[in-house]
DNA sequence: CCATCGCCAAGAGCAGTGCTCTCGGAAGTT
DNA sequence: AACTTCCGAGAGCACTGCTCTTGGCGATGG
C-alpha cells in the first residue's frame, strides 16, 4: 500500500533529519574538520556503518549541511530585507547587510562551511547551486528596484568597465533588469565587499587590530551603499 | 666546542627544512586537510614518530606552513611594489593588488590556509602576526605616500566615520600617519575588498557566474581606488 | 496465511590518521 | 673511557571513513 510505504520513508525521512540536526550541532561545536559520522552515530545511539544507509559518504552529509545553511542565510536575508519598507533602498540594503554578520557571527562554523575555503576533494553538487543564490537574489532585487524608482544614482568615480565584462553582465542582468554595466559591476564590489569584511572578521585577519567590528562593519556599508548610489 | 653544536643544530635545521618543503608540495596537492605527518615521513624514508622530534604535533608543521605563506605573499606584494615609480601610487596599488591575485591564484590552498577559514581548534601563534602583516604594511605604505604627496582626496561620497572606531583608527594609523578617520575608514574598506573579491574567486562564488574574472578584477581595483581618492 | 523480497541495524574488518611510549644506538661532552 | 644527549625505529592506542557480511524484522504478493 501507500500507505505504508509512506510509512517507511516518514520514519527514513524522520532520521535523515535527526541525522542532519546532530551533524548540525557538532559541525558549531567541533568545526567542519570534526565532524565524524561515527560520533555522530553515537549520538544516535546507532552503530556508525548504519549511518551510511541514510548518507552514502561523509561528503554526502557536507551537501545537506551546506545546502541548509545557504537556505539559513538566505531566510535571514529574505527576513531583513521584507521588514523594512519597500522604498527605503539603504535601509535594506544595511538590514541585509547586518543580517548576514550577524549569522555569520551567530554560526561561525556554518559560515566558514559557506564563505571560507572550500573541502579538498569536495565538489559542490549541483543541489546547492540554488540555496547559494537566496541572498544574492535579495541584493539584486534591492539594486534593481532602486533603479527603476530612480533612487540610483552612482557618483561618477568609476573608470568605464571594460567591454570584456558585459557578457557576465548580460547574465548578471538577470539578478537586475536594466541597469548599466557600470552599476552591475559596482554591484559585484559591494557585494564581494560585504562578505570580504565578514570573513576578514570571522576568520581572524581583525585580531589585535580592529575592535569596534559593529560600528566599522555598519559605517563601511554604509559607505558601500553610498559607492554604488543609494539615495535616503 | 660551538662548531659541533652547530653542526647538530645545522643537520636539524636542515632536516626542519626539508619536512617543510615536503608539507608544502603535499598542501599544494592535496589541501590542508590531506596534510598528513606520516605521509610526510614516508616520503622522507623516515618512520612517522620521527617527525616529532622536530615539530611537536601537526599543528606546529601548520604554523610553519603559514608564517612561510604570509612571508611568501609579503615579499610578492613588496617586489610589486618596489617595480613601480614611487610616485605612480594608483599603478602601485594596482600592481600589488595583481600581485596578491597572482599568487592566490598560483597558490589557491596555501591562500586558503591564510586567508579561508581558521582549521578548526587551531589557534594562531604570535609568531604569525608580523609576517601576515608585510603586505598590509605596504598597502599602508602607498595611502600614507599619496597623502604625503597631496595626491590623495577621497570623493566624499562617504558619511562622516563615527567616533567609536577613532581607537581602531589611531591604531592603523601606525601604518599610515596623518591620515583622517575618513581616509582609514576607505583603507580598510579597498583592504578587505581586495581580499573580498580574490576569495569569492578561489573560494568558488564566481563559478557559473562570472568568466572574465582578470577583467572584472582589474576594474573593481580601479574602482576601489577611485573610492579612496587616488588620482594618476 | 504463508512465503518471499527488500530494507536495515549490527558487527567485523581494512587502511589510514595523530600522537605516545619505550628501546637501542650513535653522536657529542667531559 | 664514561657519560649525557639526541634521535630513529617500532609497537601501540584511540580515532577516522568506508566496505562487506550476517541476521532479523516488516511490508508485499500469491
Amino acid at each position: 500500500m501507500n500507505a505504508s510505504r509512506t510509512a517507511r520513508e516518514r520514519v527514513r525521512a524522520e532520521l535523515i533529519q535527526e541525522i542532519t540536526t546532530i551533524a548540525r550541532r557538532q559541525l558549531a561545536t567541533e568545526g567542519a574538520s570534526g565532524l565524524s559520522l561515527r560520533a555522530v552515530a553515537r549520538d544516535m545511539g546507532m552503530v556508525s556503518s548504519a549511518i551510511y544507509r541514510y548518507f552514502p559518504s561523509r561528503d554526502d552529509l557536507l551537501t545537506a549541511l551546506i545546502v541548509d545553511g545557504y537556505n539559513a542565510v538566505g531566510e535571514v536575508v529574505e527576513r531583513a530585507d521584507a521588514a523594512c519598507p519597500r522604498d527605503d533602498f539603504t535601509g535594506r540594503w544595511l538590514a541585509v547587510c547586518r543580517a548576514v554578520r550577524d549569522w555569520a557571527l551567530a554560526h561561525p562554523h556554518e559560515y566558514a562551511l559557506l564563505y571560507g575555503s572550500p573541502v579538498p576533494g569536495y565538489q559542490a553538487p549541483v543541489d546547492t547551486i540554488a540555496p547559494a543564490t537566496r541572498d544574492t537574489a535579495v541584493f539584486g532585487a534591492i539594486i534593481a528596484e532602486a533603479h527603476r524608482a530612480g533612487r540610483l544614482s552612482p557618483p561618477p568615480v568609476c573608470p568605464e568597465p571594460p567591454v570584456a565584462i558585459a557578457a557576465d553582465a548580460e547574465a548578471v542582468r538577470a539578478l537586475m533588469p536594466d541597469v548599466s554595466d557600470d552599476v552591475v559591476a559596482r554591484a559585484i564590489t559591494i557585494w564581494t565587499g560585504l562578505y570580504g569584511i565578514v570573513n576578514f572578521e570571522l576568520f581572524g585577519q581583525f585580531d589585535n587590530v580592529i575592535t569596534h567590528r559593529a560600528e566599522l562593519f555598519e559605517h563601511n556599508m554604509a559607505c558601500l551603499a553610498a559607492f554604488i548610489g543609494l539615495t535616503g
